[in-house]
RNA sequence: GCCGGUGUGGCGGAAUGGCAGACGCGCCUGACUCAAAAUCAGGUGGGCCUUAGGCCCGUGGGGGUUCAACUCCCUCCACCGGCACCA
């Protein structure tokens, strides 16, 4: 009986059979209730590293769990195949993007298998595949219908390393979110999605997602950044021009002592006219450009030019310079601003390098500004003055009688503005979606027909390090109008890939429809997901986008649902020495870790690391432990198969030996507290308890088998293979066999404990005196507070603390403690 | 600058306002062994004393609430992350 723990053959011997008996495909019929699992799919970039590996095995103890615990669980995974980072790690292999990526995913396939991983890959997704972006096609053609996908002519986020198109998304802070290198403005032609339709219910919904990270709601609400306020214009002195600004102050109003335009807002052309003029503002546009958004933020003084126009305030008929000026957003709400130098600091700066004038117009309670003195812009509440017929008034109250002043002279109107611009959706890409647009000298830009989709990305191109080789495909490029017929373009952009992985969700309720991207029923069957895993570098950009998308496909009557997940899970970074881990720093791979390990003591490593919402730091020595914790589980149940009593259950009832009942409350115990904690996704504490019990077991040796223990030793190992089943899947399910099931452990149900064996037979009191621990007794649980009391002051121990005092106070916690306060 | 997160032994980390440091790593001691590995048993926050025992200190710093604070409140510090001229 010297057999031992083996994964290297147990593990691959489960995973055949999971396979061969398709044990993780998921029933359709089913009146389970159910549960939806969702980790994010990854693209296909061939490094595969242990960083990865926590979203999946979270994922799959949380899917297994909830299979054990009778749900129906679709737990589907996919290939995120298309797009720059994938074409990019092809490039960077020397290979054509097809080639690398289907090899990629092979690889990843086999290292999910090797994981024990029990996906349903019946459903596999994978989006680089013509009968997955044939649907995408379709939807954007759907986009165009509604008038929610469009072309336009404008300056667009431009990375020159990546010779690409960025999204304001993937533009945040002015780095590329793929390769971190500054990003430039072109001016571009280019397809966007009209997500701003949707900003107002993108915003509100957030509310309702209550069990999404409380930072993600955020960041998201400050990205679509809802701003209310007035719109109003002012008129240009000699010119029948008018200025539309936009502004959240208009108590403010009369305090505007001038007017700021974006440099690059076009009135500017129609507002200079004078040739020297003209060269000055072509100069100053020259130098703003040539300044990186982090030059300009750190310069000491704002940069502008003076115009040699006046504007006239509305409010008080007054004339005031114009300017341009770089601090002010050509993007933003009209992209000119009504300036305010006494109640905002940046116009206060920018006042002060210009020698502008500045005018109070809210005083603060029990205070006189006095804009001579004033080092900072008074940005708080106040009381109106300088502001004609609304003065005396607090700005607050101002701000609602000035927005109704200015509408009833129909000068201005209120209005919401939004952070968030339309999502740009081209890229100029060999390896995405061909976007499904022919153009035609008569006809004009032509949708290409549905019958005729999909659009199939020509496969036999050579393929370029950068930049897109479509245009130079002349067999893609030439065709002809499904018009007219005359011979025409197509469109030689392709998609972004968060397209793509907006919709993925949906198509995995119903991978092999070619009628539809899905059926509604499907969808509505399995969706909202009910958890979703994933990293927090996608808060905005994929969640966003997503949450869009569902909106639409609800609006277009496909799906009955607006929100496409409903609990959000964002896992910490897995470190190695303070940074991320990574092959190229010599990062642990986990096809080594297996082999060396198994799968199972590294995902109960992984999770028993750090509880998962938190960066958890790799160390070589806490596999070895968990290994350690699996073998000495293996010894316990495997190694101990004598003692085994497969009827313990019917027999249990008569145990009255207390070893047994100790090992009995142990089990039970166990069983709460792991249940509790994968309730509260402790997983670290769950494996914890595990370990205390097996330690139990161990602590028992060769008495395990006596008639006395038997029974109860029974019972642990039963539950133990139970409880180890969602966290090491291929070693539960060889120790349940042995127990003698036929039948797999993934498919029994989750064990319930029995609070009468888990209650403590004797509990520890602690008694403090004045707060200080002075005595422990030992007493029943349940013991009444007075005897609590009286037992606590009649120890030896606490009467020699008490010696010279006066007892003020005694507080009794019931099976805790007892403190007595005393002078 | 603004917003969020984190701060506990040598290390990863535990603790519904009620015994701080569960569990694991590492380390120390012992058993087994010719020896080593593996395994098993015991110990392991710091300081102090008259050392069967006991006392004091201790959860980033300071203050507060409370009989009682890692936990709640205020304030400061450090590190990490996000946003950053958004009118």
């Amino acid at each position: 009986m010297e057999e031992h723990y083996n994964p290297q053959e147990i593990e691959p011997k489960w995973q055949f059979r999971w396979a061969e008996q398709q044990l993780y495909r998921t029933p359709e019929d089913d009146s389970r209730p159910k549960f939806y699992c969702l980790e994010m799919f990854p693209y296909p970039s061939g490094d595969v590293h242990v960083g990865h590996v926590r979203n999946y095995t979270i994922g799959d103890a949380v899917a297994r769990w909830h299979r054990m615990r009778g749900y129906n669980v679709l737990y589907p995974m996919g290939f995120d195949a298309f797009g720059q980072p994938a074409e990019a790690a092809a490039v960077r292999h020397n290979a054509h993007p097809a080639t690398w990526t289907y090899q990629c995913i092979e690889r990843m396939r086999g290292q999910f298998r090797r994981l024990g991983n029990s996906y349903d890959w019946d459903r596999e997704v994978v989006t680089c595949d013509p009968e997955y972006y044939r649907w995408n096609q379709w939807l954007f053609l759907k986009f165009l219908e509604q008038g929610l996908a469009y072309r336009s002519h404008a300056p667009v986020n431009w990375c020159p390393k990546c010779e690409f198109v960025l999204s304001d998304e993937e533009a945040q802070g002015g780095k590329c979110w793929r390769c971190d290198g500054p990003v430039t403005k072109e001016d571009r032609e280019q397809w966007f999605f009209k997500i701003t339709d949707y900003a107002d219910r993108l915003l509100g919904d957030l509310q309702q997602l209550e069990h999404w990270p409380e930072r993600v709601r955020t960041m998201q609400a400050n990205w679509i950044g809802r701003s209310d306020g007035v719109e109003f214009a002012f008129d240009v002195v000699g010119s029948d021009q008018k200025i539309p600004v936009f502004t959240t102050r208009i108590d403010t109003i009369f305090g505007v002592t001038y007017v700021v335009l974006a440099p690059e807002h076009e009135l500017v052309d129609r507002l200079v006219t004078d040739g020297e003029m003209r060269r000055k503002v072509e100069a100053y546009r020259a130098e703003v450009d040539a300044k990186t958004n982090v030059e300009r933020l750190s310069e000491e003084a704002k940069a502008g030019l003076r115009l040699d126009v006046e504007a006239i305030n509305p409010a008080n008929g007054e004339q005031v310079p114009i300017f341009i000026a770089d601090y002010v957003l050509l993007g933003y709400g009209t992209g000119a601003i009504m300036a305010v130098p006494a109640h905002d600091q940046r116009d206060f700066e920018f006042a002060h390098a210009h020698g502008l004038p500045i005018r109070v117009v809210i005083q603060p309670e029990g205070e006189a500004l006095d804009p001579a003195t004033m080092d900072s812009a008074h940005i708080g509440e106040g009381v109106q003055v300088n502001s004609g017929q609304f003065d005396g008034l607090p700005n607050t109250e101002a701000q609602v009688k000035l927005a109704e002043w200015l509408e009833e002279r129909g000068v201005g109107r209120r209005r919401i503005n939004y952070r968030l611009r339309d999502w740009l959706v081209s890229r100029q890409r060999y390896w995405g979606t061909p976007i499904p647009i022919i153009y035609c000298e008569t006809c004009g830009t032509v949708p290409v027909p549905e019958s005729d989709l999909p659009v199939v990305l020509p496969p036999d191109l050579p393929y370029a390090a950068t930049g897109s080789i479509l245009p130079q495909a002349e067999s893609f490029v030439k065709t002809a109008c499904p018009r007219c017929g005359a011979s025409a373009r197509r469109e030689t952009d392709t998609l972004a890939q968060w397209i793509e992985s907006c919709w993925y969700i949906l198509r995995y309720t119903d991978p092999k429809n070619n009628e539809m991207p899905f059926s509604r029923e499907a969808a509505d069957r399995w969706l909202p997901v009910d958890q979703y895993i994933g990293g927090i570098e996608h808060a905005v950009l994929h969640l966003l986008y997503s949450r869009f998308f569902t909106k639409v496909l609800y609006d277009l009557g496909l799906i009955g649902f607006q929100e496409p997940f409903t609990r959000l899970f964002t896992h910490g970074m897995l470190l190695q020495d303070g940074a991320a881990m990574s092959k190229s720093r010599g990062g642990v791979a986990p096809d080594d870790i297996i082999a060396r390990h198994g799968a199972d003591a590294l995902r109960t490593y992984i999770l028993f690391i750090a509880p998962p919402g938190q960066e958890a730091d790799w160390q070589e020595g806490g596999i070895e432990g968990i290994s350690r914790f699996l073998n000495r589980a293996w010894r316990a149940v495997a190694g101990r198969a004598d003692a085994f009593a497969p009827d313990w259950r019917g027999r249990i009832a008569d145990t009255s030996d207390d070893t047994a009942a100790a090992l009995r409350r142990s089990t039970h115990q166990t069983i709460r507290r792991v249940t509790n904690d994968i309730e509260r996704w402790h997983f670290n504490t769950a494996v914890s308890a595990m370990m205390e019990l097996v330690n139990a077991m161990t602590e028992l040796g060769d008495r395990a088998s006596e008639p006395d223990l038997r029974l109860a030793y029974s019972e642990a190992c039963e539950h133990l293979a139970l409880l180890l089943a969602p966290f090491a899947p291929h070693l539960a399910e060889e120790l349940w066999a042995r127990l003698g099931n036929r039948e797999s452990v993934h498919l029994a149900e989750w064990p319930a404990w029995d609070d009468a064996i888990a209650q403590e037979e004797q509990i520890t009191l602690v008694v403090q005196v004045n707060g200080k621990l002075r005595d422990r007794l030992t007493v029943a649980p349940g013991t009444a507070e007075h005897d609590l009391e009286s037992q606590a002051l009649a120890s030896p121990r606490i009467q020699a603390h008490l010696e010279g005092k006066s007892i003020q106070k005694v507080i009794v916690v019931p099976d805790r403690l007892v403190n007595i306060v005393a002078r």
